[in-house]
This record gives structure tokens, C-alpha cells and sequence, in this order.
DNA sequence: GAGGATCCCTTAACACCTGTAAAGTGAGTG
DNA sequence: CACTCACTTTACAGGTGTTAAGGGATCCTC
């Protein structure tokens, strides 16, 4: 009962994945390097990537599975909207702090739709927390809006990796949540 | 009294400028294709930068100093202090929204610190609102923290240009400013 | 169990682009 | 005239994505 090893396909994302983060941008990593990683020849990769492109692609649709599976699990430990909020945010900041190459590729240029289905998630977050009377949001979806993007904001820039002395990430996270999400109304 | 061409240096500057917004990433761009844009040939670079790294550090340096006198501009038009700052706020995402791809190499990996200057003029311009009673704030320097955070985080989603229906870019920037710079105290 | 087909991968090669160094050229200045 | 400076031409040594042809293991069929 050897283990066996795991298919070429998935390796190749794996190792697309660290290259990237390594590199710090996609289109700073090439097709040999990425197969080398993996431990095969260029040419391999073209069995099951259509080219360099649809093997990116892959690694940045594994990023959006990675991040709706990580906020599911924060946000399934509790019933409390307004903690279910914030445990979402908790999540989502340390998505993309974790591997923040890789983050910024998925939300950089030419990438957003795949981000916007995200979003709606965060929406019906805020959205229950109004219906519970804990959020004084009148607009559920402008609202959620504005705290995504300060949510992104905290990511890029922390990312960015300025020596930066940045507070704590949870209670600035805590903050932008209750002024956006309009908390404690 | 004929127009005097631009000196090299600056040609080269503005040249790789422009390439870097059209690759929409500075390392997209080559020092060859810089060079063909402005009009020489590549080696003649290097009579004016010590090599490619040197000449992209110039065109973000050249960002900073155009961010700086734009917010600048926009500060100067009023003496009062919750105008002041709403105004430089917007400057600052006009600034990045003119220019996404050079705005996102200037706040992305490995160079905040020449970010982290424009801050303190963020800072200030918090403290003076807090000072003449029209902010709630009791830790400016945190709150400007937020409020940056914030408007980088406007900057770079839509900088990111998914067809995104974008609620309108000054009303937006308002309320960030109002709730995270805890105006109307 | 042998023969043959099928699948995945490798080796080889293409055409092209990259940053950079060395040497050459021509105009402007003393 | 000679010198200097700014640029060009040439060349190198590599890396790039991608295609075409070859090889070897595995599996199905007889």
C-alpha cells in the first residue's frame, strides 16, 4: 500500500501556486519553471492545460474555492449574525494575507467576476445583521460594498509588506466591520 | 524659436510610464520596449539609468512626487479642515484611478515606504478635523490608518475594472471618509 | 500469457525575446 | 584639428511558449 502520487494536473497547480507566491505575480513565473517544480518536462504540461494562461487560470479558480470554503468554515461556527459577520471578515483578511501573491492575482485586473460571487455572501451577512436589528444599515448591499473594499484594502496593503508597524489585524478588522456594517444599532 | 525635444531621461521615464499602464504590470514591460517607444535604442538606456530596476524605480518615484502635488492641489483650495480632507481623499483615488497599473506598482510588493510618507499628510489632515471638534477621533493616526486602508481598497477594485456596477466614486469616498474618520462629532 | 493499442511523458527543435557589454560613429565644442 | 559625449550597431548567452516526433509502461484483447 505505497502512496500513490498525486496526478500530475493538481501537482502542476500546486506548484504553480508556490511559484507564484514566490515570484509574487503571475506573470513573473514561466511554464518551464512551473514544470520543474512539479518535476516534469515543459511539454508535459500541455496534456492537460490548454496553455500557460488556462494553467494560471486553474491556480486562481483553486484560489476562489480555497477562499468560499474558508469563509463557509468561520462562518459556520456560530448562529449569531453579527458574529457570523464578523468571523466571515476574519477569514477573508486571513485568506489573503496567507498567500498574498496569489490574492493579488486573483483580484487584479481582468479578474473580478469570479470575486463579485464572493461578495454576494457577504451582502446576506451584513443584510441578516439588519434584519436583526444589530446593524443600522439601510442598504445592506452599499454597505457590504464598502466594507469588502476596506477588507481588500487591509489585505493589498499589508501585503505590500512595508516594514509597516500595522496594529493588530483582528481588532482593525473589528473596527472596519462595526463602522461599515454599521454594527450596534 | 522651435520646440526643444525632451531630454532622453525624461522621454525614457514617461515612455516606460505609459507601457507600464498599457502591460498593466511593471514587469511586463522591457527595457527594449521602453526604448522603442521612445524613440532609441536599447542600450541607450543605460547612458541614463544603471539598468531596468533603476529606470521603473524613476517612474514610481515620479508617481509619488505627481501624487504628492495633486493632493497637494486639491488640500489647497479650502481652510476648512473637513473639507481639506475630503478633498485630498479624493484626489487620491482620482490619482490611482488615472493611472491603475502604476498605481498598483507603486502600493504593491516591497514599496510602502515612500507610501508610508503621503500618510503622515493623511494624519495630519484627521488630527486637524479632531482638533476643531468636527471629528469624533481619539486616535487620529489609527483612524487615518482606516481611511487609507479604505480608499486604497477603492482604488485597487476598481482599478481592477470587472464590469462591476460601481456605485459613483465621490459619494462613495464620502462615506468611507465620514464613518471612518468619525466626521459630525 | 503474448500482441497490439493507448496514454503520458520525454527529447529535440523552432522562432523569438530578454538584459546587458563592447566597440564603433558622428555631431558639437574647445 | 582633436576631444568628448550621446547614441548606434553588433554580439552574447541565456530564457520564453509552443509544436513535432520518439519511447516506454500499462492495459485490453485474443
Amino acid at each position: 500500500m505505497t502512496k500513490t502520487p498525486a496526478p500530475l494536473r493538481s501537482r502542476l497547480i500546486s506548484a504553480a501556486g508556490s511559484l507564484v507566491e514566490r515570484a509574487g505575480s503571475t506573470d513573473a513565473v514561466s511554464l518551464r519553471a512551473i514544470a520543474r517544480e512539479a518535476g516534469v518536462t515543459a511539454p508535459a504540461v500541455y496534456g492537460h492545460f490548454a496553455d500557460l494562461e488556462a494553467l494560471l487560470d486553474a491556480v486562481l479558480d483553486q484560489g476562489f474555492a480555497d477562499l468560499r470554503a474558508g469563509i463557509a468554515a468561520a462562518v459556520a461556527g456560530s448562529a449569531d449574525p453579527v458574529e457570523r459577520l464578523v468571523a466571515g471578515c476574519h477569514a477573508y483578511v486571513r485568506f489573503g494575507l496567507a498567500a498574498p501573491a496569489r490574492y493579488r492575482a486573483m483580484f487584479g485586473p481582468r479578474r473580478l467576476p469570479s470575486g463579485q460571487r464572493a461578495f454576494a455572501v457577504l451582502v446576506d451577512a451584513v443584510a441578516a445583521c439588519a434584519a436583526a436589528g444589530r446593524s443600522r444599515s439601510t442598504d445592506p448591499r452599499e454597505d457590504a460594498r464598502l466594507l469588502w473594499t476596506a477588507l481588500h484594502g487591509v489585505v493589498a496593503l499589508r501585503a505590500a509588506g512595508g516594514d509597516a508597524d500595522w496594529p493588530p489585524l483582528e481588532e482593525q478588522v473589528d473596527v472596519l466591520v462595526a463602522r461599515l456594517a454599521l454594527l450596534g444599532g
